[in-house]
DNA sequence: AGGCACATCTTGTCGATGGCAAGATATGCT
DNA sequence: AGCATATCTTGCCATCGACAAGATGTGCCT
């Protein structure tokens, strides 16, 4: 639906057509930019129309309200991360290992989303479509954590996937915050997340 | 400097005198509330004013701007957290699980600050004072890690620092955020961070 | 082809916010 | 006692989020 009928393609402001065309994919590209440069708290819906070339009113036809934008924003990351975790799951075979670089590498690619993703208190935490990709991206988690060559079982399996979801997480987190001492780090997150994590899967049973 | 020195001791805006007293102290504890409630992309200058019984224009002298106060917090946040962990240090002999639970109690205990320290887009990451207070906690850290039974060397060290911190943080992270599933980890975050870090130390050498 | 229901977008407005400027009031030092 | 200064107030402006009302395009139905 929504399909961009306008004849002039060149996207400037003055040559637009009354209809945008894609309008609610527009402002949620606009986002990432924004979010990227400063942060979802300093994020605006007028400055997101104004990127997009609309009036200072038109997000909320899309998405109700500045909360509402950020839940499909929110949304839409969870969708990217089942898709990402998904993959390395595919490519590799099951590896928790590399599951865990490829959930700190989509926080690193996708700052905005991710920044977004784990604040409830910017987003509608019961839209339908939210949880639905929540579900999805869990899933993802947990798949890669079912896979443990040590199989480890009941409790020990939730626990062992909750301290997998905690390392790297937090490894995102701190890299993301520019917290971690580069002369410890370096500049290449793939390989310092890789040492890092694999300090937790080097244990007996 | 700046003492109260009126006479009446209500608090009432009515019957309070020209000068707070310790306006500066009462705005920080009103931002730990505020962002409690609301978070802090919530927060609001003028609410803060409101709750200290003051006009509007009142904490601009303080801080400078809301980046300055959320600097101050920031900072503040910083300084108790290096407190804590210093205090878990001498009670426990040193014990790095002990100092990763005192970390997510931290956490827990102070969320406005915690949420307010890791996010350096809100406040100016260059203040004097807020760098002394991250070198603080950063040394408190350390201390710990240096501690290790293993007592690994050089990168090792490092690299072992890095999960320690990454683990305690994610979940603390994680844990604020509601990301956790319920019937997961129940509702005592000492007992689930505990039981999660263990599986860190849990390794051969 | 004509026309109508609807989706999409615009303009205008309101209350709230952050930041600045100028003035009022208390404090402390000499 | 008096003055410099710190502290706080009032007033103002640009911007923002949200809402209401109107304009414009789209697609379907006959």
């Amino acid at each position: 639906m929504a399909r961009y009928a306008g004849g002039m393609s060149d996207g400037s402001a003055a040559g637009r057509p009354y209809h945008h065309g894609d309008l609610r994919r527009a402002l949620l590209a606009a986002a990432a930019t924004a979010i990227e440069e400063s942060g979802p708290a300093a994020l605006s819906l007028r400055d997101l129309a104004r990127r997009a070339g609309v009036s200072h009113a038109a997000p909320a036809h899309h998405f109700g309200d500045k909360a509402g934008l950020l839940t499909a924003f929110a949304a839409e990351g969870f969708e990217m991360l089942a898709d990402t975790l998904a993959g390395v799951h595919d490519r590799s075979g099951g590896d928790l290992l590399e599951l865990g670089v490829g959930y700190v590498m989509f926080a690193v690619r996708h700052r905005a989303h991710f920044e977004v993703m784990f604040r409830p208190e910017l987003f509608h935490r019961d839209d339908a479509g939210l949880t639905a990709a929540q579900q999805r991206a869990y899933a993802a988690l947990r798949a890669g954590v079912a896979g443990l060559p040590a199989a480890p079982v009941g409790d020990e399996a939730a626990q062992a996937g909750l301290a997998a979801w905690s390392i790297v997480h937090g490894f995102a987190t701190l890299w993301l915050g520019g917290a971690l001492p580069a002369d410890q780090v370096g500049d290449d997150p793939e390989a310092a997340a890789r040492s890092v994590i694999r300090l937790l899967f080097a244990q007996p049973g």
